[in-house]
DNA sequence: CGGCGTGTTGAGAGACCTCAAGGCATGTGG
DNA sequence: CCACATGCCTTGAGGTCTCTCAACACGCCG
């Protein structure tokens, strides 16, 4: 997990303007004094390894992250093991507003990789609404997508067959990547393990290893070391029902 | 479905100062000039049937709203008719959050009762921002909630067994009803048919019917007549693993 | 009266689950 | 260099939870 596969700041130096994330094209230009007042409030960057926890379940007071490098997940745990991951988190995603917003959060967030976090102190939070209307409200509109993605996994678990979750979960996630750089060409670092996919669909273990399997074997993706490469997106959207949306730019905070 | 089941501006009249939603104790009290903003801010009310169209699929540049009485549901569809139900709707909700954020909605939501809705126009959203910050936190806040109530829905259609399920979404509803009122003795109205039941919690119509059975067999809860009474809360916490968390004073746009 | 929406129940089918075992790669220590 | 443990992936067999199909009851309404 290196920078070039994670662009991002690199832990303690790097100042936000000079945040590589923040150059590509799918995020929203900011005005140099809103990245400037981003800058300031910023507390640190954090570095966690592989398999750490970010946020704890029914942990209070949590910071709020921007993710600038890495891969994560939120999560729910239930008391005999059962876990449902509610979704993935890749760079430019926020981390712990929910929890920012109410006392405690009632999931966890964890690493799945190496990971690149700037910290924001949560009683920055509110100066942000107080001084800087436009990122305030780039707040809300990443909650909202956030909420958007949770939307989508609602759907796959409660009402689409397991070849089509799987599907749509793949579909996600690569376009997810490539707009952020991170397919080169038709093929990305996967970092999850089958449990993790699993996890995420509501499918056990053992139902997603066949699916996958007989996806792979009708030649939709290929799989090698951690690395995926898309084959038939086509015929992965269609089964999936993927909505090609245009999105507007994102904002990175 | 009287004023007195639905507590609210009746339409067109009522100034939002003298919201009878207001007044109940879940709601955060506000400063005189932010209900005043509200109430300048708000363009009109809107008084819809059960069974209409709030919100449409895929439409764009809908309007924000609040609810002010009635129910609603938030839905997705696939196009062989699939249905998965997000989340309900009650007094007090946001509507149309993720739609006045992005440009269009991916999903849409649908009133089940008459619903009187307060109707702020989408450009009128950002001038909360520019103008009233606390408020814009609060707007966030709501989002916030309402992705944790999908997080839950998630947990459910994921990795909960149909019982659970059943009991996960009673117990939900019957505490947001008795939050705001709704509920006399143990008993509220609870608008859904099996069908709504069915498709906000990943099952089929049949299997929700002989769920409901057997849960009411065990006299967990009893029905008659649209109207629900709880029997037995705490058989239905256990069986959801439902987390009484105490939730801070909520919002009120 | 017939049609429609909703709720109920039975029977059979199938998607998905659990249990179990084994393969393969990696790492570690003797 | 081998023995062993560990984590992840794979495959088979059998079980069950949930689904689909089908029929019927009931109330409401035109």
């Amino acid at each position: 997990m290196d920078a070039k596969t994670n662009p991002g700041c690199a832990a303690q130096t790097v100042r936000c303007v000079d945040c590589g994330l923040r150059k590509l094209p799918v995020f929203k230009p900011l005005k140099p004094h809103e990245i400037a007042f981003i800058d300031k409030m910023k507390q640190r960057d954090d570095v966690l390894e592989a398999g750490a926890t970010i946020i704890a379940p029914g942990a209070d007071s949590a910071e709020l992250y921007t993710l600038y490098g890495g891969w994560a997940f939120r999560y729910k745990m239930m008391s005999d093991g059962r876990r449902q991951i509610l979704h993935f988190i890749m760079p430019g995603d926020l981390i712990g507003l929910q929890a920012a917003m109410f006392d405690a959060a009632d999931h966890g967030v964890e690493a799945l990789t190496r990971v690149h976090l700037c910290v924001l102190p949560r009683r920055e939070v509110w100066s942000v609404y107080r001084e800087m209307p436009h990122l305030a409200f780039d707040v809300t509109w990443l909650g909202a997508r956030e909420e958007n993605l949770v939307d989508d996994s609602l759907l796959s678990a409660g009402r689409r067959t397991a070849d089509e979750r799987v599907a749509a979960l793949l579909i996600g996630l690569y376009k997810r990547a490539r707009a952020l750089g991170l397919v080169e060409g038709a093929s990305v670092h996967l970092p999850l393990t089958q449990q993790h996919i699993a996890d995420a669909l509501g499918l056990s273990l053992v139902h997603t290893n066949k699916t996958l399997a007989k996806l792979r074997r009708y030649g939709l993706f290929a799989r090698n070391g951690g690395r995926f490469t898309m084959l038939n997106v086509h015929a992965l959207q269609r089964l999936a029902e993927y909505a090609d949306r245009e999105m507007a730019l994102r904002p990175l905070i």
